[in-house]
DNA sequence: CGTGCAATTGAAAGTACTCAAGCCACGTGG
DNA sequence: CCACGTGGCTTGAGTACTTTCAATTGCACG
């Protein structure tokens, strides 16, 4: 039983159309309103009110949560298509910032309930994008929960991987420090088990934000903890 | 019934409502179907296909998913009224297991996605028990990513408290192998925390599966990291 | 060709894990 | 009634892994 190889397939970063039926939702269209984000801005704040949700035009955003102590614990990133900055209270629960340069859909959140509420497909696309996303959350629960720095590092560049549907020269849009806020890691062992699997051959660099897999087996070995370390 | 659902209840404000809503949909009744499962029994396994999914009429049920090397990550504790076993895919995510003794509603699949499609009032109903459990998943990732084993112990502790209304006898209806498989950590580290905390008199355990809190105040420092504790 | 930030590396410290043993409540059988 | 086995919980010692703190290197840019 390849007991995580559903879990470890998450959703297409780049490409998804997740939405585009909300498009074609007329009240939706006519609310929307697009708006361009530079890279390193902040869309809203955790407990900002949330009078709007978004959707991805272009770029990548991420979601995260900053504790007492400053550190800080990505959610999840989202790339074009995707959905976010819904939740079930009248507050954003993240925050969310671009991690390239964006352009963002934003609808008014009554009005979006609103067209969930009372269109039979939209509500079912919707349906369907929530029970995907409590999905992904649950694999990086288990990722977080029972993984090794080396297979969360390795997880996520597979991730990657499928998302960018190659293994040549797959691209990381996000920094050290993102990857290690979203891997529950610190930066400087993120950097360590890349350096690992570099001195290994099992992934090519040749840039820090580039990398290149030449097999992707033993990778996946890894990941699942078949291979020499834990 | 008093003591049949201790856990979870501040998730029970949600799970009464859902419990009112599917009982109304006069589909969904006719089609449910009440099964009674002995505490420890399996109700199904990670992968299995998913003709049905399930709602708690009395006693708790862990998820979780078992790693290649054996361990484990619980996903969730469902309380009375909870929805569980379901997702977008057509087999099960979790393997899903009573901790009590239990009685569990079953809907077939299919006529419960249908009565949602139609319903919009248990389709709303059903959007936001998803929102609330991404939530709480995303709560989840926080405690997994960022927080030391104390932190995770204490937090799992005022979770109990909040949901049992009291901070008096509270009782822990989990081993400590679950709590351990669901905080991501080791069954020997949870007893640690907790020895810690007795130690500290922070907490007064007259058994091993019943506590009580003198200062929720000093734990809360705790949990969120003011506490002299890393 | 500096400047500044990101990434990498090193050394030491800390935290949680592993393995192993001890404890305790409980049920069984002599 | 008590010795004995069982399973869950707790404690101890040693180890492995990750973090912390402190430089150092690499790279894009003015």
């Amino acid at each position: 039983m390849p007991t995580l190889a559903p879990l470890l397939q998450s959703e297409d970063i780049f490409a998804t159309n997740e939405l585009a039926t909300d498009l074609s939702e007329p009240r939706l269209a006519a609310a929307a309103n697009v708006r361009r984000v530079k890279a390193g801005e902040t869309l809203y704040v955790e407990g900002d009110a949330a009078p709007f949700c978004y959707q991805i035009v272009s770029g990548v955003v991420k979601e995260y949560n900053t504790l007492e102590d400053g550190r800080r614990q990505v959610a999840d990133f989202y790339g074009v298509g995707e959905l976010f900055g819904i939740s079930e209270l009248d507050e954003q629960l993240h925050t969310a910032e671009a991690i390239t340069d964006c352009a963002v859909r934003s609808y008014p959140r009554d009005v979006f309930m609103q067209a969930v509420a009372t269109s039979p497909t939209l509500s079912q696309h919707f349906l369907d994008t929530l029970m995907t996303r409590l999905h992904r959350a649950r694999e990086r629960i288990v990722l977080l929960g029972r993984m090794s720095a080396i297979q969360r590092v390795t997880s996520f560049l597979l991730r990657l991987v499928s998302e960018q549907h190659t293994a040549q020269n797959v691209r990381l849009m996000m920094s050290r420090q993102d990857m290690a806020d979203h891997l529950g890691l610190t930066i400087e062992t993120v950097c360590r088990a890349l350096t690992d699997l570099k001195k290994r051959g099992l992934i090519v660099m040749p840039s820090a934000r580039l990398f290149t897999i030449p097999d992707e087996d033993i990778l996946d070995d890894i990941a699942h903890g078949f291979g020499s370390v834990h």
